[in-house]
RNA sequence: GGAGGGGUACCAAAGCGGUCAAAUGGGGCGGGCUGUAAACCCGUUGACUUCGGUCUUCGAAAGUUCGAAUCUUUCCCCCUCCA
């Protein structure tokens, strides 16, 4: 059977569900089409959380369809109303727009544009919400909604049965991301919304409006919310978001976060994440008895993807030096400190708080009383502890450790 | 608008005059075991500290008291029922 992107998207474990999976196979088939994905802007680049959907706008591509990557500028204004500070708001919509900025950095890295045809399409929601009548809206798109379906989506319906209020600004989420969607079928001719599971009712809702509007037939498809094996949310780690920024979240840390997923997690990401042919990574995954080779084939493939292969292949080989042999890789994150301080001792607690190691001092006294700080591999509990020149090793670095796998260099300069 | 219930640390939830920086569980962090996994076990989990203590925190403010998360008053917010 020849591969198509309905039919990766379901060998690699995308596809959750479609509001018209027949239907839209037989688009497909006939030519290619825009999609579209929505992302929020509240903050200045994208989680790991995000990645799966990126991931299909790169199949999409592959396939030779367009994506068009919806930047909610709008709709973020309004999405979290439980800061409800008003002055805060103008502040926001600059803040919305920088974030716009940056995350469209990490978008032109990861999506190929040198196709016209497959090339994305950026857009913010703000362009058209910013510029709705409210009362134009109520008659011309408010009518299609009745309340009493709106009641039955499930995050309204969750909100409402755990008795969490749920304000009206948010209620009306799902109407503006619905009208998103017409709009992009109207401008763009997209007629097709992905997403996570969680987007399932906002999905429909749009398919919905524009059948009402429009007559024409547009579709909804959604992904699997990816959740641990452990049941927490992806994309966390001991440090909090794994970012896509290199600037927040170094090529190496991103390739350790992949080489700590746990062993129930591999297979799946490697089919998510990676994008080797499917049918011989299949092969690979079943042959492959050592996990762990599989955990670096994940971090080596899924780093390459973001940051290229080179550092990858860094981030791989200063892995490899540091846990393997227990030195320090080039890849290490680095902090700097002066030859003056170092000469005259620098108290290791003042050490660790000043390079944003620990939040507090009294975090970084209960690590060294556990036993969790090393300087040069040797285990430091001693609060006085002065670091000066004797520790400094031949290269002109320190080697500190925090924690088992949190390894830094302090350079001296 | 009326009646009732409630707001406690990252989250959930106990405490209801001193022994409360606040039980317990989850999460986090550190250690052990191991495979940079999971599970499990141990420790730890407000800040600052010259390790003696000091300072700030139980929705907000004021008060009662030698002493308040705990009692009183006012205010704000949330939930349920009635209108």
């Amino acid at each position: 059977m020849k591969n198509t992107f309905l039919s990766e998207m379901n060998s690699r474990g995308f596809l959750n569900q479609c509001t018209d999976l027949e239907g839209l196979k037989k688009i497909l088939n006939q030519k290619t089409i825009k999609a579209y994905i929505g992302f929020d802007t509240t903050a200045p680049s994208l989680h790991v959380g995000s990645l799966l959907q990126i991931m299909i706008l790169r199949l999409l591509q592959k396939y030779g369809h367009q994506p068009i990557v919806l930047l909610g500028g709008g709709t973020t204004l309004i999405g979290d109303p439980s800061g409800k500070d008003s002055t805060r708001k103008i502040l926001k919509e600059k803040e919305i727009k920088n974030n716009i900025k940056s995350i469209k950095k990490i978008f032109e890295k990861l999506l190929h544009s040198k196709n016209k045809k497959t090339k994305p399409i950026f857009v913010n929601n703000y362009d058209w919400l910013g510029k709705l009548k409210y009362i134009d809206f109520l008659r011309d798109v408010g009518k299609h909604f009745t309340i009493n379906k709106m009641l039955t989506f499930d995050s309204v319906k969750l909100r409402l049965d755990r008795e969490q209020s749920l304000s009206y600004t948010e209620f009306n989420y799902m109407i503006l991301q619905a009208y998103d969607f017409y709009q992009l079928i109207k401008k763009y001719d997209c007629v097709l919304q992905l997403g996570g599971s969680d987007q399932w009712g906002n999905i429909v809702n749009g398919v919905d409006l524009i059948r009402r509007i429009t007559q024409k037939n547009a579709f909804g498809l959604t992904t699997p919310l990816i959740t641990l094996s452990s049941g927490a949310k992806m994309g966390k780690t001991e440090k909090g978001a794994v970012w896509l920024d290199e600037k927040i979240f170094s090529a190496y840390e991103y390739w350790q976060f992949w080489r700590n997923t746990s062993d129930e997690d591999v297979k799946k990401f490697l089919k998510f994440f990676t994008e080797d042919d499917i049918d011989n990574l299949t092969m690979q995954i079943e042959n492959e008895k050592d996990i762990n080779k599989l955990k670096i084939l994940l971090a080596n493939k899924a780093t390459t993807i973001l940051h290229g292969s080179k550092a990858a292949k860094d981030s791989a080989e200063t892995a490899k030096e540091t846990f393997v042999r227990g030195g320090l890789g080039k890849n290490i994150p680095e902090k700097k400190i002066e030859k003056k301080i170092i000469r005259q001792g620098i108290n290791i607690i003042e050490l660790i708080f000043q390079n944003n190691l620990a939040q507090s001092k009294s975090e970084v006294r209960r690590i060294l009383k556990n036993n969790g700080v090393k300087i040069n591999d040797v285990t430091v509990n001693d609060e006085k502890k002065i670091v000066n020149i004797e520790d400094v090793q031949e290269n002109n670095f320190i080697k500190l450790s925090i924690g088992k796998k949190n390894h830094i260099k302090v350079k001296i300069i």
